[in-house]
DNA sequence: TAGTAAAATGGTATCGGTACCAGGAAAACG
DNA sequence: CGTTTTCCTGGTACCGATACCATTTTACTA
C-alpha cells in the first residue's frame, strides 16, 4: 500500500508537492503534475482519508439523524439534505433513531467520534441536552423538523400548529361538530402543535373541546390502528378525523375498513403529510402537506453556512408553511 | 475539544493509560481507572476514531455494494451482513451501484480512501479489475450472488443454473411445451446461469429451444414489463413463463393484466427470489427462493474470517441451493 | 526470604497526510 | 536593469491516537 511518501519518491519531488497534485490545491507545474500522476498510477496510490482528515480537521461529512427512515416523509427529507450536500462536496451518514433519545444519544456519540463536521438533528425529545453536548465538541448543530425551546441552534421546520388549524376548520366547514385527533407521542413539538392548531380552531368556532378526543400515540400505523379503535368506542362516535401524519392515517384508513365503515361518507378523514406519487395508486387522502425536500435542503444550506462561517452570528429560525391540498377522504358538506 | 493528552494530565497519567482505560485494553488499578474516567467526563472527552485508526490500522468498517438497495431480496442480504458484522462488532457501509460498473468502481475508490477493512462485492459485471484493485490495496474481498470466473477471491453464491433448471422442469412437468424466459442483463452470470438452467431442462425433457423465448434485460420491474410485451406478441404465445428475479415477476404480472390475460389460466408464471411476507397480501408467486440472508451472513463470516487471519490459504468457494416453492401462479397440469 | 510471575504504568516513535512558513525561479512592470 | 509579483517547490512540525518496548511495583510461589 502505496504512502504519499512512496509516490514522492518515486516522482522525485516532496511529499506535499503530491498532495497538491491530488487535492488540486496551490502551484504545481504541468510537467511535475505529469510525472506525479505517472507516479501515482504506477504504484497505484489511493490517498487515507483518516489520515487527512486528522490533519485538516475537517471530514467533509455530515450527520442526519431521523425518527423513521421507513417513512417516505422522512426519505424525502433526506434526499433534500443528501442533494444540498453533495452538491457542496459533502457526504452524509444517516441515523435512525427510532424515536428514542437513547438510540439517538449513542449515535450523536458514535458521529462525534468519527468527527462528522456537523449535525442535522431530528430531536426525540425536546431537551436541551442533546444539543449542547453537540456543541460542546465544538460541532455545529440543526434542528430539524421540531421545535426544542431555548434551544442555541438553526431550526428549520414547518407550520405544525398553523396546518393543525386548517385542516380543523376544514373539518369544521364542512359541517362536522365532534372531531378526534389523533397524534404522534407527548414531548415532540410537532405532535403537540398539530393538536394545539385543532384547539384553537375549534375554541374560535365556538366548538367545546372534548379531553376524549385527542389521543397522543405514535408516529405509526400500528398506533393510528389502535387509536382508531378507541376513538370508534367513544359515544357518540365523531363524524370527523383528524391523523396527526401519514402513517397514523394509514392505520386510520384500516381500522375504518376493518370495522367497517366507509371514508369519507361515515368519517371524514384528514391528515399531515402527503405519500409520494409513486406509492400511491389514487391520491385520496386530504392532507396538509410539508415540504419535506425543501426541509432537508434549507436545513443543510444553515449547516454549511455555519461550516463556511459565512452565517451571521444570530441563530435562525426556518418555519415553512403547509399546504392543504383537499382531496376526497374529506367529503362534502354534511346536513 | 479535549484529547487524550488532557484527559491524562487532568487524571495526572500517561496518555497511554487513557487510552487503555477507554478501551478497556491492557491492565489499569481500579484507582487509576476511576481517576481517569472522572477526567473523561469533567473534561467530555470524545475520543477520535480518525486518529485511532490511523494509527492502529482498522476501521473495523467493511463494506457492501449491491445493485438495487429497493430490491427486498437485497434488503436482506443487507440485514444478514449488518448482523453478522454487528455481532463481532463492526460497522457496515451500503452502497448502491444501480448494476453499473462506473458507480461501483466509484465506490470502491472511495471506501478503500475510507480504509474499509474488507469488501462484500455483488459485481456489477464479470471482470477481475474490481477485484484485483481491491486486493492490490491489502483489502480482503467476498465476491456475493456472482460468479466471477478465475477470481482469487472467496465467493458466497446461489445455485441459479440449479434453480432455473428445477423451475423450467416444474413448467415441463405440468405440461407445457413453450415456455419463455424473461432474465436479466447478460454479462451477469446469474442472469446467465438462470437461462443455462433453462435450457439444460428443456434439453434433458427432449424440447427444441427456440431463442425467441429467451429475453434478456433487466433485473427490474420495468424491464419485466417491456420483456413480458414482446413476448406477448410471438406466434405462437408460450403457455409458460420463467422470471428472471422478483421484479421482473411484479412487471410481467402487471403486463399480462394490463394484456387481459389471467395467471395461471392463460399463462404459468414462475420465478427467482421469494418476497417477505410481510411485504405481500396474500403469497401467489411459485418461486425458487435463494435463502439471502443467509448469504449475507455466511459472506461477512468469510470476510472476518479473512480478517482475523484464521480463514484457510485456499478461497472458498460456497453455492447455497435454492428452495422451490410451489403456489398458485404455476398452475395445475395442463390437457 | 529470595526469586519469579503478574500487574501497573510510562516513553518514544509512528500512522499518512497537510498547515504553515520560507525561499528560489520565472514573469511582469516601470 | 532592478524591483515587484506570481509561480513553483520543499522542510518541519503536527493532527490525536496507539504499537512497541521498557520499567517499576505488587503478588505469589517455593
Amino acid at each position: 500500500m502505496a504512502t504519499i511518501r512512496d509516490v514522492a519518491k518515486q516522482a522525485g519531488v516532496a511529499p506535499i508537492t503530491v498532495s497538491r497534485v491530488v487535492n488540486n490545491s496551490g502551484y504545481v507545474s504541468e510537467k511535475t503534475r505529469a510525472r506525479v500522476e505517472a507516479a501515482i498510477t504506477d504504484l497505484g496510490y489511493v490517498p487515507n482519508v483518516l489520515a487527512r482528515s486528522l490533519r485538516s480537521r475537517r471530514t467533509d461529512t455530515l450527520a442526519l439523524i431521523l425518527s423513521d427512515i421507513s417513512n417516505p416523509f422522512w426519505t424525502t427529507v433526506a434526499r433534500g439534505v443528501e442533494d444540498a450536500a453533495s452538491d457542496a462536496g459533502f457526504n452524509v451518514i444517516l441515523c435512525n433513531s427510532d424515536e428514542s433519545e437513547v438510540e439517538q444519544d449513542k449515535y450523536l456519540r458514535v458521529l462525534l467520534q468519527k468527527q462528522v463536521d456537523g449535525v442535522l438533528l431530528v430531536p426525540a425529545r425536546s431537551t436541551l441536552e442533546p444539543i449542547q453536548f453537540v456543541q460542546s465538541q465544538d460541532t455545529p448543530v440543526v434542528v430539524l423538523d421540531r421545535l426544542i425551546p431555548n434551544a442555541q441552534a438553526d431550526t428549520v421546520r414547518c407550520d405544525s400548529e398553523g396546518g393543525g388549524y386548517q385542516l380543523t376548520r376544514l373539518l369544521l366547514s364542512l359541517g362536522h361538530r365532534r372531531i378526534a385527533v389523533l397524534s404522534g407521542p407527548q414531548g415532540v413539538s410537532t405532535a403537540e402543535d398539530r393538536v394545539a392548531g385543532y384547539q384553537r380552531a375549534l375554541t374560535e368556532a365556538g366548538v367545546d373541546i372534548d379531553p376524549v378526543l385527542i389521543y397522543y400515540g405514535q408516529f405509526s400505523l400500528e398506533s393510528g390502528y389502535a387509536m382508531t379503535q378507541q376513538m370508534l368506542a367513544v359515544t357518540p362516535r365523531p363524524s370527523g378525523l383528524f391523523a396527526g401524519n401519514n402513517f397514523i392515517a394509514i392505520g386510520a384508513l384500516r381500522a375504518l375498513r376493518d370495522a367497517g365503515l366507509q371514508v369519507p361518507e361515515d368519517l371524514a378523514l384528514v391528515g399531515f403529510d402527503d405519500l409520494p406519487a409513486d406509492l400511491v395508486v389514487d391520491p385520496f387522502l386530504t392532507v396538509a402537506a410539508q415540504p419535506a425536500y425543501e426541509m432537508g435542503q434549507r436545513a443543510t444550506e444553515l449547516l454549511l453556512a455555519r461550516l463556511s462561517g459565512e452565517a451571521s452570528e444570530a441563530y435562525q429560525e426556518i418555519v415553512l408553511p403547509t399546504e392543504i391540498i383537499v382531496r376526497l377522504s374529506s367529503g362534502q358538506a354534511v346536513e
